[in-house]
DNA sequence: CCACTTTGGCAACAGTGTTGCCGAAGTGCA
DNA sequence: TGCACTTCGGCAACACTGTTGCCAAAGTGG
């Protein structure tokens, strides 16, 4: 079982999930494997250090009790699921607690901003052991990115740490998530056609994973619950702490997650985006919603005024201008209500679950956005408690490390 | 190998796939069986009457040709696969080319609308057979409305013909599709709860699947592509002929679909209804988007109109206030223009590439709308060949008959 | 006519989850 | 304290999946 040099035999081959397009593919002995125990580790990672009994691994996954226990005794072998003691008898002999050992892998994800770079990295249970951020001109080309990438990547990387499973790279669109090319940045036009995942996997010896920043945005939202499970790591993360999603935000309704929650990609998020534009990453039924051709998630182009103000697309009364409008005016309470009707607009056509905000214009002011998207969306929603609605920080690079775990965990 | 007896091995048990809800079950044996004959089968359905050779589902499947051989073998065995002649070779042994038997199997799709009744049966190519309609008052309460599809079905029946698969029925919502219950019809209180998926599996004596009209119509958007590769039913399917989908609009762009298309689930289809409300269902991905709460498509309250004029729902300036009055106006382009914008909208997040109209208001002025909803989308669209309008007559009772098929080819 | 390519089946195989069985470890009642 | 009962969980045999190695069949092209 010679797993331990982080590729392991998960991940690789075809797992039979649907990719992004809609495709299927044939499933064969070591996928069906893969998958099963991508689903145990799922559950177990959502369990949190709790940890969870076989026989409800069994009912949940569906898998006979005996398949589990071969399962977990593999995963066991491999050091990625360690016993957590007993619980309490239902009347027979107590079952032994099982729970994920998020030190064993790690995984890295960096946010490449159009003037800044953040690398993080993550164990396990998405929690961020290590950062490390900077300044970067984006528009000076992909060649001073891939350099600031792989110095980024360097200062987060820990030699004498659990093997990391792959870098995820999260940056502005269009790109190809497929095969990792850049498309048409708006005002970075060298970037155009530039293979980013192969070189930097070229240069990082590591599976790289390339999508959208809002697409990570979306990751990070998703699996906002996941980290509210695991205590914070206690390994510091450099000065001033970590300014990730607030998990906190999410713990109130544990008993509903319970319920419903059957692995880290159970929910419906979305993650939208005020900067520069409009964006949003959807997280639809348990993976990124990215489209038959990497082009959903078009938010800032959504008309929400007819006949309104022309926007610079070609359009009439885009969110994008009528929000950037209002900012420009200085009237904050006012976007955020514009973002607010296009958020309920979104969360009633897909059934949100829940809502995450991120984006320079929203950092300059996090309180009046998160209050006034919360506010038009509790008024439009049948049911008033949800969605909920936070706020986004360094999720991005966080998300794009979630991405990064996909291998183990199996959604994305 | 008995499984001529219409509930065979497959579809029963979990099949690995995620649910509606984005969760995934364990995978066994037959379950992986189960989904590999349904790739294949998905594969051929969409290779049409030429049919496709094993080398070529293995590439696509991305299994072994030998796995490929004992799957078809299996197929072939059950009559649901049969040699289509030969390739030209490639320079070796000619590849010998299989197709789908579509006669082997029916299902039957009920649309239960408010105040008609249509069912049809169709063979596995998604093609009508047989077709019976009337007139039926939805608010007259469940028990006669029951009455009501068991007659039609009984109608559609043919005891000599081969099995059915299932019965697939389309019913206004909200209704909770996981149990198969009703829930509160606007203006029919009677039918909060009644669990019409129960009730019929009883009187019928055959599997049955309950979905939302909007979501059957979509699945009848999904199927458009595939029933174009078939030729027409030669069996005659009542006076007046079947008012289908519309085939020979998708004729057009056979090469492209060629290239993408990889089974009848790949692409992105938006079913819009236009009736008493506003509607639309959701294919994203290979299969119908419900949403975690089976809510997903709540298309008419988006609004599309900032602070414009009240709605019933309590909102301002929603899409079906808007197209509603227009409607109730006479003014039917403006109507279409604003369908169009709110579906150019939805285009542009979800990245779609077909929407289909449908409803009373469509069925009165189908060219009005047509070409009203494509200008704007054509206008708005990055692609202007993208995405195809095109009008969804019977189409909702053969969306549901399409989801009746879902255990054979796995998608839905 | 022959070398080569491609198709596709047969047989042996590796590895999955399943079944049947049994011991271990608790609870709860007499 | 003792005993019946429930529940947990591992061992071994099993059924069945797709895979590999091999080879015959059926074409093409010089």
């Amino acid at each position: 079982m010679n797993r331990g040099s982080g590729s392991g035999n998960r991940g690789s081959g075809n797992s039979g999930h649907r990719d992004a397009y809609g495709r299927r593919g044939g499933v064969n002995l070591p996928a069906l494997r893969g998958h099963n125990e991508a689903l145990v580790l799922d559950l177990l990672r959502a369990a949190g250090p709790a940890g969870l009994g076989r026989t409800e691994l069994a009912a949940r996954t569906g898998l006979t009790p005996q398949a589990v226990s071969k399962i977990t005794a593999r995963l066991g072998a491999d050091g990625l699921v360690a016993e957590a003691g007993r619980a309490a008898s239902t009347g027979g002999k107590p079952r032994t607690l099982l729970r994920l050992v998020p030190d064993v892998r790690h995984a890295v994800g960096v946010h490449l901003d159009r003037d800044e770079i953040l690398a993080v990295r993550v164990d396990l249970a998405g929690r961020v052991v290590a950062e490390s951020g900077g300044p970067l001109d984006f528009g000076a080309g992909p060649e001073a990115a891939v350099e600031a990438v792989v110095r980024a990547v360097a200062r987060v990387r820990d030699p004498s740490g659990p093997p990391l499973l792959g870098v995820g790279v999260a940056a502005p669109g269009p790109l190809d998530h497929r095969v990792g090319v850049m498309g048409r940045v708006t005002g970075f036009p060298s970037w155009k056609d530039f293979p980013l995942r192969g070189v930097l996997e070229g240069r990082l010896g590591l599976p790289v994973l390339l999508d959208k920043d809002t697409n990570a945005g979306a990751a990070a939202a998703a699996g906002a619950w996941l980290r509210a499970t695991w205590p914070d790591a206690d390994a510091g993360a450099g000065a001033g702490g970590v300014a990730g999603v607030d998990a906190d935000a999410f713990a109130g309704s544990d008993a509903e997650v319970a319920e419903v929650y059957a692995g880290g990609g159970a929910r419906t998020c979305v993650y939208l985006h005020i900067g520069t534009g409009l964006g949003a990453g959807l997280w639809l039924g348990g993976g990124v919603y990215r489209g038959a051709r990497s082009a959903a998630g078009e938010f800032g182009h959504q008309v929400l005024l007819l006949d309104g103000p022309r926007c610079r697309c070609g359009a009439r009364g885009c969110v994008e201008a009528l929000c950037l409008d209002a900012v420009a005016r200085g009237d904050l309470p006012e976007a955020a209500r514009i973002v607010g009707e296009a958020a309920a607009n979104l969360v009633a056509l897909l059934d949100v679950d829940r809502v995450l905000l991120g984006g320079r214009v929203v950092a300059a002011a996090p309180d009046v956005f998160v209050a006034g998207v919360g506010a038009v969306l509790a008024a439009r929603a049948l049911d008033p408690a949800r969605p909920v609605v936070a706020l986004a920080g360094a999720g991005v690079a966080q998300g794009a490390a979630e991405m990064a775990l996909t291998p183990l965990f199996g959604h994305g």
